[in-house]
DNA sequence: CTCCTTTGTTACGATTCATTAACATTTTGT
DNA sequence: ACAAAATGTTAATGAATCGTAACAAAGGAG
């Protein structure tokens, strides 16, 4: 992150922290340019309203050497300033004030669409996986899975062959609330049983672990 | 184990050596994260309600240098500390008051997700066993054992060679009940021969050892 | 607001499999 | 060789777990 204003860097770093993500800030751009060069960061958070140097000079001259997916904040408000955003190579744009809510969910949103590594495929898993459509195909077919049903075989795929809990399902895959219940979890198994195996009844694919969880075969 | 409260520490430490698990407790942060510093540990339990310090804090900077899995012990029940818990790097989350007997399965558990090696095979040993999967191999043919012959033989491959009594097989394997009578062993044995022997009624691998119990044979 | 989809809960039948008891067999000590 | 003790095996039982249908609640689109 690079941003002057000091309490306001320590918020976002305190909020983001809740969500699994580290932050360091740098009070200037010279700063946070020449730490670029030592490290290797997710994704660049740029306030426009920086003293001594215009933002956007800044995202230029990150766009120049680096790649890393870059979120401009900016006081400004008028409309030339986000479609100049855009034309210096960043990211998104997100006028302040806003919601720490809504910086998470644009993170995600750009993280999600910047991820390189597309596909997911095992040798020997008929499932193909694909994160930044979220869908998933069968033996080539796309399989209409709802949120849960997604997250938990993009789950089961990531982790395939291995013994899942419940309880490492519930705390793993979003769209659940951790308060649901234990039991909420096989219905939504025996929900996706129904939509990938061939016969539910005779599970292939999903298996139950009795007294732990499930696991998705792979062989 | 991270826990004031000297006399809850003493119960736990007691109950999970039950277990083959030895614990030592710190009383404070401070001691806890400089005994890190020192040695090893496979997991932390770390209880919230902690003087001087939040407990969640403790959680961040343990994580920030250590990957050792955690296990959040706290009293609070409400549920944004559970999801603060996970965002902070906890590996599980236990309310207060909690069976130890759930403790134990939970360690389990943590420690079976986080297992970085897969595979435990030993020299002149014809099984391999697969501990993320739950699978156990013997001469490249996967077994298809119940949970109680899985956990039997699981428990053999890791101490094979010596004389395991049956007291101790009903310690250490999850999903004995250990109000079970001693006979209980014998049958699954007895099962587990059937599935592993070439011929149950010359057993190879699993020996009986009149008076005490039985031993897995390397060699 | 209403309608529709998704997710969560509950309840109950189906299934699994550890346990027990009963009997058979083997081992050990004398 | 014999009795006694320990172990092996089998079948029946029943408790725990699983599967899912039916309903309820929550969330989103229009």
């Amino acid at each position: 992150m690079i941003e002057d204003d000091r309490e306001m860097a320590e918020i976002l770093s305190d909020y983001l922290s809740q969500y699994n993500m580290q932050v360091s800030n740098f009070e200037t751009p010279v700063l946070g340019l020449s730490q670029l060069r030592l490290k290797t960061y997710d994704l660049i958070i740029l306030d426009l309203s920086l003293p001594d140097i215009d933002g956007l000079e800044v995202c230029r001259m990150i766009r120049q050497s680096w790649d890393t997916p870059i979120i401009i904040s900016s006081a400004r408000s008028d409309i030339t300033d986000k479609a100049a955003c855009f034309s210096m190579g960043a990211d998104d744009y997100l006028p302040k004030p806003y919601d720490t809510k809504e910086l998470v969910m644009r993170i995600n949103a750009v993280l999600r669409r910047n991820r390189s590594t597309t596909l997911k495929e095992e040798p020997n898993l008929p499932f193909l996986l694909d994160e930044n459509r979220m869908e998933i195909m069968l033996n080539g077919d796309r399989l209409n899975l709802t949120n849960a049903e997604y997250y938990i075989l993009a789950y089961f795929i990531q982790k395939s062959g291995f013994v899942i809990s419940r309880e490492e399902l519930l705390m793993n895959v979003e769209s659940i609330k951790y308060e649901s219940s234990l039991k909420s979890i096989d219905v939504l198994i025996s929900r996706l049983r129904q939509k990938i195996e061939p016969d539910p009844k005779k599970p292939r694919y999903i298996l139950s672990i009795r007294g732990i969880g499930y696991k998705l075969v792979n062989e």
